[in-house]
DNA sequence: TCAAATTACTTGCAAAATGCAATCGATCTT
DNA sequence: AAGATCGATTGCATTTTGCAAGTAATTTGA
């Protein structure tokens, strides 16, 4: 992970380089507003998302160092995916994207709840959810 | 022209699907950032973007009601680009990418100057670029 | 005054990414 | 033992991207 090919060390670039894309997002907001935590559940997003494309993003946020993966003790079968301390930073991110939609783009009014919700309680709510995340996604693995 | 055809209407897809690429928000940051307002000036960004791209990001961001396009006065051969309210809305987002960049990548030191000096003045710095770039986009047009 | 430079793009083409449907081997359920 | 379920992979068509060159209109400089 020590190849710095980067297209430039600016800091706005190197975010959308990880995770500027049409998926990479929406796989993190399914973490963190759905629970989500295996790969057939990323799967039946409304989106859409086509099972390769899944594939490969998982693999580039595991690279990345947002995700991690491992397998489930229970089931063979199943992958558990978690956020990483680094993915939970995204929040705030999302947050705002939300914020920007919400002014400007003509969302879903029962999709736009939770994103009002959290504008409603204040500037706390965010780290709020944040440190849920970590309890959920950091205190076991 | 009113093809709502998104994806979903959950406000981070919506965002991802207006700037949820590798080169939009770069322009929006040239824009908002290095002041520039040119074509020939977007075409010589650090990241080296192509021209045949650079004019697709252009006209869609116009087309998403980002930026706008005019003939500059004085030059008939130059034209002008401005950012819209919801343009200069974009600012938080950026900011917070900024932020996230600067905690989890190798940012250089010198490009990540302007962020910190943001953060450092605390809350009000991102509101008071915005009023600045309202008065020089949006003032005169 | 007129050739050279500059402007905002467009074009042609190869390479890469994406999307879709079908499929895979392993495991789990019944 | 049979079928469903799991996280993917494969093949292939379409779309997007990247690169280099070219365009027409205008402006600059000698």
């Amino acid at each position: 992970m020590s190849n710095d090919s980067f297209r430039s060390g600016c800091p706005i670039n190197l975010g959308l380089e990880v995770f500027g894309d049409k998926w990479s997002l929406l796989i993190i907001r399914d973490m963190m507003f759905a629970g989500k935590r295996h790969y057939r559940e990323f799967l039946a997003s409304d989106e859409g998302i086509s099972s390769n494309i899944l594939a490969d993003r998982l693999a580039r946020l595991v690279d990345a160092g947002i995700l991690t993966r491992a397998d489930d003790p229970a089931h063979k079968l199943k992958a558990i995916y978690s956020l990483t301390a680094r993915g939970i930073d995204l929040l705030p991110i999302l947050a705002q994207i939300s914020r920007w939609s919400r002014s400007h783009m003509p969302v879903d009014p029962e999709l736009a709840r939770t994103g009002e919700a959290r504008d409603r309680a204040g500037p706390g709510a965010v780290e709020a959810q944040m440190a849920a995340l970590r309890r959920l996604h950091l205190g076991e693995g």
